[in-house]
Order: C-alpha cells, then sequence, then structure tokens
DNA sequence: TTAACGTTCAACCAAACGGTTGAATATATT
DNA sequence: AATATATTCAACCGTTTGGTTGAACGTTAA
C-alpha cells in the first residue's frame, strides 16, 4: 500500500489552530494575505508561511493579480480527509472481534 | 478562540503514516509494543516513540503486565476528529451556497 | 543468583517547525 | 522619477520531531 503524501499534509496543516483559524477567515471569500492576516498577533511573514503550509496541502489557492496575492478556500483536501477518517472508523467498527475485545479488556481490568 | 490542544494531538498523530500504519497494525487487538513494531524496519526505540505520540492523543491505550505493555486502539479520538471535520465541512458547504447565491444576484443584477 | 527479555530512559543528531527581523522584489501611486 | 504598498526571500533562533545507539530498569526463567 503506497503512502498518500497528501493525506500528510493535510492532516499536518490542519494540526495547527493559526491555520485553521485563517481557513475559517476565508469563508468571506477571497482575501489578500495582508487581510488574513490583520486579526493575528504575529507579523506577516508568519502568516504567509502557514499560507504556505495550506498552499501545500491544497486547502487554499493562490490567485496573483499585480501585488495583491487573493487567497481563497479549497473544499477538497477536507472532502478527501473526511473519507479517509470514514473509512477507517468503518475499518473499525467492522472488526468482528471487538466487541471480545473489549470482554476481554474489561475482564483484564477487573481481575 | 477556543483552543482544542486535543484536536491538535489527533490531526498531528494521524499525519504520520508510520503512525497510521501502527493504528492499523492493531485491529486484531492488544499487541505488545515488540510485535507492534516487528513489521516496521526502524528500531524498537522509533516505534516507542511513536507510541507515546499516539498514547497523547488517546489514540491507543496501554496496560501494563509483567514487562509486557499491551498496546490497544480506542476509537474516541478519531470520532472528535470526524465531528470536527464534518462540522467544518458544513461550516463551508453553506459558506459556498451563499457565496454562490450572491453571484447569482449579482449576475441577475448586471442582466 | 544469574541470564534473558521487554521496555523505557538518556544522549545525540539532522531536519522541520513556528516564529522573528531585515532586505529584496514587484506593483501602484504621486 | 520617486515613493509607498504588498508580498516574499533569506538568515537566524529556539523547540520539536523522527530517528539512532547504548545503558538502565523491572520482570521472568534457568
Amino acid at each position: 500500500m503506497s503512502t498518500p503524501r497528501t493525506l500528510d499534509h493535510t492532516l499536518t496543516a490542519l494540526a495547527d489552530p493559526t491555520r485553521r483559524a485563517i481557513l475559517r477567515r476565508l469563508s468571506s471569500g477571497e482575501a489578500r494575505v495582508t487581510e488574513v492576516a490583520r486579526p493575528f498577533s504575529m507579523s506577516l511573514n508568519a502568516i504567509s508561511k502557514h499560507i504556505l503550509v495550506l498552499e501545500r496541502a491544497k486547502l487554499v489557492k493562490r490567485r496573483k493579480v499585480g501585488r495583491d496575492h487573493f487567497i481563497s478556500y479549497r473544499s477538497e483536501p477536507l472532502d478527501a480527509a473526511a473519507k479517509w477518517i470514514e473509512e477507517t472508523r468503518n475499518f473499525w467498527a467492522s472488526r468482528l472481534d471487538t466487541l471480545e475485545q473489549l470482554l476481554r479488556e474489561e475482564d483484564a481490568a477487573n481481575k
């Protein structure tokens, strides 16, 4: 089974609260980098780097118009991540021995 | 901005392919650390560290019996992560609908 | 008691992360 | 042409990450 690096990138990008906040900030549509950075108490450069991480994960798209870079949200990676998580949860839910395993552990814990 | 650090931990833990493989490896029930490590081409210590990261995220539980540590999968963090992702997707779905609608109205106005 | 086993601890390393500051680049404005 | 604005690039810093090796610790077996 090959390693889906895009999932690595997606989950890594989402694991940071600043980056999750940036995504929410984009809900009203495109925003320039400076606009994205405004509500945060860190440097513009720091936000620029966070945007790079989001871009690597394809969670945002960049549209350059003159000196302005417009950043916008892309939904595909989150869809894919949701799909993976659901598949994994189903995988676990369908393990036939799950109940048996729980009982075994309980039994051992109550020993 | 509330900071759910548990989500950070969950997503960070899941962002690594080795750790995702470890979780799958646990599908047949509990396993000792050495058993968990066996299929991997890295040192036992490396796997021990990965298990620590999974433990911090509460994705695995440890049960010590003598010198053996039995590692088992816990489903709660994945459930919580799925919930967050679904909420976020819903948030975006409604937002994108609204934007689309606005564009449609604008278009109609410019007729 | 001694030896083997299962696991972690400690030290180390290189690379990545998350942040900073200052300079460079490209575009707009006057 | 000169200046201001938007953004990135480059260098640096301290911490974390993912890996190694070797020693230590606790448990089981001879």
